[in-house]
RNA sequence: GCCCGAGUGGCGGAAUUGGUAGACGCAGGGGAUUCAAAAUCCCCCGCCGAAAGGCUUGCCGGUUCGAGUCCGGCCUCGGGUACCA
């Protein structure tokens, strides 16, 4: 393929080696010479440097689906031009990779496919690892390993013993999706508008006894130390923050009426204490102890069943119309001679937060006096707005949420909002009938999974002993190979030799448990596994205390809560069981959340979803079908397989090679952002590719341009500044993330270096810099343009270009003259020039002295090197 | 439902703490080169208007000499919602 211009041969042929006229840039052969260099050199290996700190760089790791897609790519090359960067800037640095292996997909693929799900999962690592491998990155495959590798999980069961022998990992019963059809616990994601996915079934509620980690104890603990983390995004430590859910509040006894024995008192909690004037009702969950006693009465059992329909993910609880049932019961108003509210059996109060009943006050909440309206209950406003008439003030159509005074409220009136909480309080503890409490929405973390593709706990249980941790040394627990997927429950019930066991304390035969463990708990540690990846015990002093914390964490933020507040526990957990020194209680000391990778979609006449595989522009504009049928363009959406919008990374590095892929997910849109695949977009960074490698190669070997020795220093001079103003933007964006910034300042360097008439050797000093500026983004094109250029060794290991602050200082500055805040003029003047200069001489200014028309200005706003604005 | 975020030309986006809106790239238009094309190089490019000038950062309102940026109220799209990972 010759493509090499012709003026280029023209005007310099005759320095030029024969194989350069012929030769283009080839990115697929020389990536891979490139990454065999790397490999020799072992460059990417994470070893303790003396005198370097160390940094740690990690990316969210991947499930094994089989197929990376640029979700993928977008990631790891955001964490690789972080690992390089820190590299060449004097850090020895940790970059790993593994597997999320265990999960749902697994056990799907088994049932449709009929293959095993280890199989399928380590067939699947090796395609992703092989997908993988040709984007260059820098990471250190030494140390790769997979959650589901008995190495790892084994270790995952030993802390799991030492975690319930601090009483972190406990049992008691919880809710689960029962789909009856399959006999199976069914995850949210598999239950469709309240029916299983597979067999159509109305799901079930049902209750199962689970193990659970006490993350609740570490509520405050969590929350205080969000404080902490500010180097994480303001948005995900909110997000925390409301998950974590602190309130403080009343918890307080109502004295019943007509209510059945054992229940006397029904007790309540509320953040809204005092609203108490203003209660009309008491509700109770339909999971409430007195809720279930009830049961007995038909009716009730019909209401609570109608309650316990549907999945139970919070969405499907919380959009469900709200009901009520009138138990008859009543309540006493502690304060109100006389006054009883009546007691609700309701779907809207969690039997898992508070107490599970609550006293509603429609005029202050909206969703009481939507339930007051519907059944007809009384509305009583005891807040006051500021600017409203004590007196007189009544709520309208919308219950009032904001500050204000206490009215109808006996001895809190004329209180406000926070004082009369303060007040009823201690009204309360005096009273000895109530408390101050503080609540949290967060809930223990339920980590039992009936499945088979999962970590099993280290648990059995005995008749007489009850649950007994597995001894350490019968560890690993494995995973037994001969099982059956048939769609029915879990496969490790059915396994007989593998369930029936001897108790590890009496020796009697007993059961071994058969729930594995959710995935989310593999991905707690796995980072701190990466210190020692081999080690016999989940960690090794030494290498956390070197590695850890995680200085940069970089992955999706739909992990914002879960993913990242489990692993936040794990570390406070690790640390009381002794597997993390006291220095280690944040596990990322930074985190960056990045967006999607969006494409077009496309849809034909039918209203099928097409890929980008299958349609061509059409001559005239617009898209056609290969056929020639008319293409609908849809929005931009997050690549999916169902919308068929997906570009396979393979393809892309197979005709443009890793370096334009990298560049160009990482040009666009700013990291944090979603982000859109466009052909002409890989074109446009492939064409900029080939352009800096065309560059370099014609310049160098060149002979000094001809021309007057000052005219030629200018063009030096000129060159160095523009150098010296990209390193100076590259290293400020990559070092905030502006990594579509960093780009774009690469671009117009190039754009300078080929316009310039400096000398050659100027431009092969400019050129070596361009490459190790380039090098964290494109690396391969780097260490070829690296060598053209005349550079020693490799640039992955040369060190980072500093700029020289005196070459990027300017002596004058333009100021843009404002007239009534529109532009009208602008001035070059020096830098730092006086205020009073400044105005002499923005006044002579034409547009100024037309608009003042002789008069004085009102104002003269002068920002000194900034703006001017004349007010007229 | 609840929590969080985003919205700027034809498109992706840029704009230190409120200070020239549209850097850089794509698409488009024009030119050079070529027998011709591809490739490459150069120039133009927010909208309306003949021009003067006016308008413009999802919508409405406010604060300010000055608002993409701050405040209040909406709209649309996206993420999470505890068993998808």
């Amino acid at each position: 393929m010759l493509t090499f211009s012709m003026k280029n041969t023209h005007t310099n042929g005759h320095h030029l080696q024969p194989e350069k006229i012929m030769s283009r840039y080839n990115p697929v052969e020389i990536e891979t010479k490139w990454q065999s260099a790397w490999d020799e050199s072992g460059v990417f290996e994470a070893h303790p440097r003396p005198g370097c700190p160390k940094y740690y760089v990690l990316e969210m790791f991947p499930y094994p689906s089989g197929r990376i897609h640029m979700g993928h790519v977008r990631n790891y090359a955001m964490g690789d031009v972080v690992a390089r960067y820190k590299s060449v800037t004097g850090h020895s640095v940790l970059h790993p990779m593994g597997w999320d292996a265990f999960g749902l997909p697994a056990e799907n693929a088994a049932m449709e496919k009929g293959v095993h799900p280890g199989e399928w999962t380590y067939q699947n690592i090796d395609d992703m690892r092989a997908q993988l491998k040709p984007l260059g990155l820098s990471i250190d495959w030494s140390r790769e390993f997979a959650t589901c590798d008995p190495e790892y999980y084994g270790q995952q069961q030993s802390m799991f013993i030492d975690m319930m022998e601090k009483g972190l990992a406990y049992r008691r019963s919880a809710t689960v999706n029962w789909d009856p059809v399959e006999e199976t616990v069914l995850a949210n994601e598999q239950v469709e508008n309240g029916r299983g996915w597979r067999s159509g079934a109305l799901v079930e509620r049902r209750e199962l006894t689970q193990w659970f980690f006490r993350i609740s104890d570490f509520a405050e603990e969590l929350l205080e130390s969000i404080d902490e983390l500010v180097d994480w995004p303001e948005k995900v430590r909110l997000m925390q923050r409301n998950w974590i859910g602190r309130s403080s509040g009343l918890q307080f006894r109502f004295r019943t009426v007509d209510a059945p024995v054992g229940f006397e008192h029904l007790e309540v909690f509320t953040t809204r204490p005092d609203t108490l004037f203003g209660a009309s009702f008491a509700a109770v969950s339909f999971d409430h102890p007195l809720a279930r006693l009830l049961e007995s009465d038909p009716e009730v059992a019909a209401f609570n069943e109608e309650c316990r329909r549907g999945a139970v993910s919070e969405e499907d609880i919380e959009k469900a119309e709200k009901t009520g049932f009138d138990t008859g019961i009543r309540v006493v108003h502690p304060f109100l001679d006389g006054v009883e509210l009546p007691v609700f059996i309701t779907n809207f109060v969690l039997m898992g937060y508070g107490t599970g009943a609550i006293f509603g006050c429609p005029a202050h909440d909206q969703r009481d006096l939507e339930f007051a309206r519907k059944y007809g209950l009384g509305v009583v406003t005891v807040v006051c707005p500021p600017d409203g008439d004590p007196a007189a003030y009544e709520i309208g159509e919308e219950p009032y949420l904001g500050p204000g005074r206490m009215i109808n409220s006996g001895f809190l009136n004329g209180l406000e909002i926070e004082d009369a909480k303060a007040e009823i309080i201690r009204k309360f503890e005096e009273s000895g009938s109530g408390e101050g409490k503080v609540m949290y929405r967060l809930r223990d973390w339920g980590v039992s999974r009936q499945r088979y593709w999962g970590c099993p706990i280290p648990v059995i249980h005995c008749e007489d002993c009850g649950a007994v941790a597995e001894k350490k040394e019968n560890l690993p627990v494995i995973l037994p190979n001969d099982v059956r997927f048939d769609g029915r429950g879990n496969p490790l019930e059915k396994h007989a030799s593998w369930r029936n066991v001897p108790c590890p304390a009496c020796g009697r035969m007993a059961r071994r448990e058969t729930d594995t463990m959710d995935t989310f708990v593999d991905s707690s540690w796995y980072f701190v596994r990466f210190t020692a990846p081999r080690a016999r015990t989940p960690t090794v002093r030494e290498d956390v205390e070197y590695w850890m914390n995680v200085d940069q964490y970089i992955g999706g933020v739909e992990h914002a809560i879960l993913h990242l507040l489990y692993s936040r526990f794990f570390t406070r957990a690790m640390h009381l069981t002794g597997h993390l020194p006291k220095s280690a209680g944040e596990p990322f000391t930074a985190l960056f959340t990045q967006g999607m990778v969006c494409h077009e979609t496309y849809k034909d006449g039918e209203g099928r979803w097409l890929s980008p595989e299958d349609v061509r522009p059409r001559t005239g504009g617009g898209l056609e079908t290969r056929e020639g049928d008319s293409v609908t363009v849809g929005p931009s959406v997050k690549m999916s397989k169902s919308k068929k919008n997906v570009i396979d990374p393979e393809d892309i590095i197979e005709s443009f090679g890793a370096d334009t892929a990298r560049w160009f997910i990482l040009s666009d849109s700013p990291p944090d952002r979603d982000v859109e695949w466009t052909t002409s977009g890989i074109e446009a960074a492939s064409r900029h590719l080939q352009r800096v490698w065309r560059l370099v190669n014609s310049t160098v070997g060149q002979p000094d341009s001809t021309g007057s020795q000052a005219s030629r220093d200018e063009e030096n001079a000129n060159l160095f500044k523009a150098m010296h103003r990209t390193i100076d933007s590259v290293t400020n964006d990559l070092e905030s993330f502006s990594f579509n910034k960093s780009v774009a300042a690469l671009y117009e360097f190039t754009s300078t270096l080929a316009r310039s008439a400096a000398d050659p050797a100027s431009k092969a000093v400019a050129f070596r810099v361009l490459a190790q500026l380039m090098q964290p983004i494109t690396p391969h094109l780097a260490e070829e343009i690296w060598e053209m250029a005349g550079g020693e060794g490799l640039v992955v290991s040369s060190p980072w270009p500093v700029a020289d602050p005196d070459m990027l200082v300017e002596d004058t500055v333009v100021l843009p003259v404002q007239v009534n805040g529109k532009r009208r003029a602008e001035i070059r003047v020096a830098k730092g020039l006086e205020r009073d200069e400044v105005e002499a001489l923005v006044l002579e200014l034409g547009p100024v002295r037309n608009a003042l028309g002789g008069r004085n200005p009102k104002r003269l706003v002068v920002v000194p090197d900034r703006i001017v604005n004349v007010v007229v």
